[in-house]
RNA sequence: CGCGGGGUGGAGCAGCUAGGUAGCUCGCCGGGCUCAUAACCCGGAGGUCGCAGGUUCGAAUCCUGCCCCCGCAACCA
């Protein structure tokens, strides 16, 4: 019989710059489901890639000297660097600069024209000409362009849209037909409230204002911009072609069985790929589950101050395999998980070192000091075996294991099989092999107790074989046996005998003390290359690490260049008494000052709600530049900034005058 | 009333969709054992399940209101 196919993709990872631990566990998460597919018997198809096209990658192209192509080679080169390092077991590595994904998007792109999905229109919004961009009403400070600070006009762009509204019926039909089509269900209602409560407008789905992209065959000006692109690799990575003639790939895995995506962006997989395809004519996929975030635990994750974990540094701290057993089994089901450094030393010295290790090493131990490193399965069977509770506990696993995996539920799976190497160990207290082996008669028992446990062992390693592929392989090695089938996992006394080789320990004890050097050392070599790379590419870069990352730019000092005195003199310094104060509405960050400098008074707006309360700030006097341009923030104009000290933890301290001075004295 | 997620023993989480003894890992205390990586095994302390109402024989679980935290958005001059 043919095996079922089963198709599994990840989001295609953004080329702009390495992918921290955060990005990784997709990919270990998809490779976890993919393993274990193919041990049930699927013919898996796992396909991941890259999505290589945009502005963004175009301006730090530039800015890096590189053409986008040579710049975005480098990136999917150690995006995938990155993946096989991670044991990540891909059919497929796919890139949106493929030329056969080029030829299919422009294709698709001109099917959907031709029949009349996308139309020709106008993409409104404030125009700022030096700046080439648009930005909406919300985005403009103070009516000017938040980029240069000059004037915009009202302005429209030609631009490709996509009649979203044809299909949204067809969907909304689709989702409450297929409940298990978006995972978790909690995320169902979301999706849907996208419907009722905002409409479904029609997409975007062309930009003019820059280049690197797919152009539209028959408007060069064009390009086609980011979804389409980039959604639509799930079918060209595997031979769909516009004019239907698909290759047999195509034929056999698509629709996908589960694209799986962080939940960031389940409305594009949720609402406009199905679109996509309905307008194609090509079935939906079966399931799109949007898994939570892996979240950086010590501090708001900043490149400046080299806290932005990455799976290499993992991996040579900790072993590709730790790193796969924390990202799989520490991520909670539907809410968001933590890493840390020390977390990471705390699971892998309590589960992997103390459970899982201890146990393989000390069974290995016994077998060779009282058997020379061979026992024997008990040939004659025992009616009332005492090891029955035992063997059925352990036989039960797998059951367990595929029952959790088939629900996506790996962190729960591996639970299972850690359950069966927690159960070993209390056996070994059970049954006191080194007491059995000081009297020669028990001998016997003390055979068949040793070859239960290395049986339990090979079980719990062949169904680990899916989560941690190279501990896997070792324990298996080290008792003389291959991986075994998940039937074969609910069987137990495979072998007639089993002889082990002892091996080192597969997870040596860390003291996270002796990691503390290792982990400054990453973090200082990391803000120092950011600050390089900063000082190189600042001009270019700044617009979108503006938005990606405020921190970066005010607290990297390393990035700040020199001034002159006379530059220095430009600042107006002054205190100020602050004679009223009150939260700003709508916005938690936010106090509004009543500010007075001599007899001038003044509001102040400051996003330092979060460290002082309005009462207290009353009374106080502090440092303020005072000649810095009005601007309306929330829509009070903030005449002025305050000054404030801010630590790596958060902490807040403003700046105030050491004794008792007129409010409106200068500094200087 | 911008959108969303969450508040369960010291920490991190499960349980909630289909109400019925509050569970797991770590940590802590005590004990056992010595094959093993100061590892392993057993026992124990510790929880008004954010708050207040409601439905019910019965609510962590369902309903209503409120408080707090975290993301996003906004925004820090």
């Amino acid at each position: 019989m043919a095996k079922k196919p089963y198709y599994i993709t990840t989001a295609i990872a953004y080329t702009s710059g390495k992918p921290h631990i955060g990005n990784t566990y997709e990919a270990i998460l998809a490779d976890a489901i993919a393993r274990f597919k193919r041990k049930e018997g699927y013919d898996v198809f796992f396909q991941t890639g890259t999505d290589e096209h945009g502005q963004k990658i175009q301006e730090k192209a530039q800015a890096a000297g590189l053409t986008p192509q040579a710049f975005v080679d480098n990136v999917a080169g150690e995006i995938k660097g990155i993946w096989d390092l991670v044991n990540t077991s891909y059919d497929k590595f796919m890139r949106t600069t493929d030329p056969y994904h080029v030829k299919q998007v422009s294709k698709i792109f001109k099917k959907l024209y031709d029949q009349g999905d996308i139309y020709k229109g106008y993409y409104e919004g404030m125009y700022c000409t030096p700046c080439e961009s648009f930005w909406t009403e919300s985005q403009l400070v103070d009516g000017k362009c938040p980029d240069c600070g000059r004037d915009v006009k009202p302005a429209k762009e030609e631009a490709y849209f996509f009649k979203m509204g044809k299909y949204a019926d067809r969907l909304i039909e689709h989702i409450n037909t297929h409940p298990e089509f978006i995972q978790p269900v909690s995320r169902k209602n979301e999706m849907m409230n996208n419907f009722r409560l905002k409409g479904l407008q029609d997409l975007c789905v062309s930009r003019t204002s820059f280049s690197w992209g797919i152009p539209v065959e028959f408007d060069e000006r064009h390009v086609v911009y980011v979804w389409m692109d980039a959604l639509t690799n799930y079918i060209t990575g595997i031979g769909f072609d516009a004019d239907g003639n698909h290759d047999d790939k195509y034929k056999k895995y698509w629709p996908a069985d589960l694209h799986l995506i962080g939940k960031d962006i389940l409305r594009f997989h949720t609402i406009y790929w199905p679109i996509f395809l309905m307008a194609l004519g090509e079935p939906l996929p079966k399931q799109v589950f949007g898994h939570p975030w892996l979240l950086q635990g010590d501090g708001k994750m900043s490149k400046s101050k080299g806290n932005v974990i990455y799976a290499d540094d993992l991996a040579r701290l900790f072993g590709v395999d730790a790193v796969r057993y924390f990202v799989l089994h520490e991520m909670p089901f539907d809410n968001d998980g933590q890493i840390t450094w020390e977390l990471v030393t705390e699971r892998f010295n309590t589960e992997l070192a103390n459970v899982l290790g201890n146990l393989v090493n000390r069974t290995i131990a016994m077998i060779e000091k009282y058997f020379g490193g061979t026992v024997v399965k008990s040939l004659a069977a025992n009616e009332q075996d005492p090891d029955a509770e035992f063997k059925a506990t352990v036989t039960g696993v797998a059951a367990k294991v595929q029952a959790k995996a088939d629900e996506l539920r790996i962190a729960d799976a591996i639970t299972e099989i850690f359950a069966l190497f927690r159960r070993a160990n209390k056996y070994i207290d059970e049954t006191m092999p080194w007491a059995l082996a000081k009297d020669e008669s028990k001998k016997a028992r003390l055979n068949d107790v040793l070859y239960n446990l290395a049986e339990a062992i090979q079980i719990g390693a062949s169904l680990l074989d899916s989560f941690m592929p190279d501990t896997s392989a070792k324990i298996l090695a080290a008792y003389g046996g291959e991986s075994r089938t998940l039937e074969d996992c609910g069987a137990f006394g495979l072998r007639d005998s089993v002889t082990v080789t002892a091996i080192p320990p597969l997870f040596a004890r860390i003291d996270f003390k002796t990691l503390v050097p290792e982990i400054e050392k990453i973090q200082k070599e990391q803000a120092a290359a950011y600050a390089a790379e900063m000082a190189k590419t600042a001009p270019v870069e700044k617009k979108e690490e503006k938005k990606a990352d405020v921190a970066a730019e005010t607290t990297d000092e390393n990035a700040v260049p020199e001034i002159t005195f006379d530059d220095f003199m430009k600042v107006q310094l002054r205190v100020g008494e602050i004679i009223a104060c009150e939260p700003v509405p709508k916005s938690n960050k936010l106090l509004k000052e009543t500010v007075k400098f001599g007899d001038e008074v003044r509001t102040i707006v400051s996003g330092i709600a979060k460290h002082y309360k309005p009462e207290e700030m009353v009374g106080k006097k502090v440092v303020f530049v005072t000649n810095l341009a009005p601007r309306k923030v929330c829509g009070i104009v903030s005449e002025g900034m305050i000054m404030a000290a801010e630590d790596e933890d958060g902490t807040l301290s403003l700046i105030v005058p050491d004794k008792d001075i007129k409010s409106g004295a200068n500094l200087g």
